[in-house]
DNA sequence: ACGATGATGAAC
DNA sequence: TTCATCATCGTA
């Protein structure tokens, strides 16, 4: 039986959901094969005041699946070529997603789309079965202490105070 | 260390 | 309409 995540998990504080999206699976369901895969390493982006945030200079036609409903995707192009998996929190209206970053057996946010066929088509879909890709709770439990928090990558861009925070969790080994 | 490669958002 | 920028990766 499959427990599958959906709007209620993500409709929360993306402090809280991306603690509990580590150790849980992405599942990618594509031309009649399914792949999982354990996330083990996440970044969040989080209100209009997060420089390093799409969302930070306001609503705008690429930002709008953030200031959506939570549990839908967002996904986009970043230096033309590699498309970026994220997963939008909290309630409509406040701008705020999780960047998936890796998994146990892919490193790096655009190699895990290359491998399970991400782009975006999936774009502002809600993580489901039948979008064809969704998360799923296997029963793996992290612990807490076993979180490590580092600063995001690549958002020098934001400044000292923003590009600081430690706002990207992976699983220590 | 650097180029690939194209959508995006801001300026003009 | 133009232009700099970019939540990265593979090759050197």
């Amino acid at each position: 039986m499959r427990n599958v995540l959906l709007k209620d998990f993500f409709n929360k504080d993306a402090f809280l959901v991306a603690e509990d999206l580590l150790g849980k699976y992405l599942v990618r369901s594509h031309r009649g094969k399914e792949r999982a895969v354990m996330i083990t390493e996440l970044e969040l982006y989080d209100g209009v005041e997060d420089k390093a945030s799409h969302a930070s200079r306001g609503l705008t036609e690429r930002n709008k699946p953030m200031f959506g409903e939570a549990g839908h995707f967002y996904v986009y192009l970043v230096y033309g070529m590699h498309n970026m998996l994220n997963i939008v929190c909290r309630e409509k209206g406040y701008p705020s997603a999780i960047l998936i970053r890796a998994s146990n057996e892919i490193s790096g946010p655009a190699r895990l789309t290359k491998e399970l066929k991400i782009d975006r088509t999936l774009n502002q879909k809600a993580a489901m079965p039948s979008s064809g890709l969704w998360f799923e709770d296997r029963g793996v439990l992290i612990d807490k202490k076993k979180i490590k928090k580092t600063k995001r990558v690549g958002v020098e861009y934001a400044g000292p105070i923003w590009s600081e925070k430690l706002y990207r969790f992976l699983i220590e080994k």
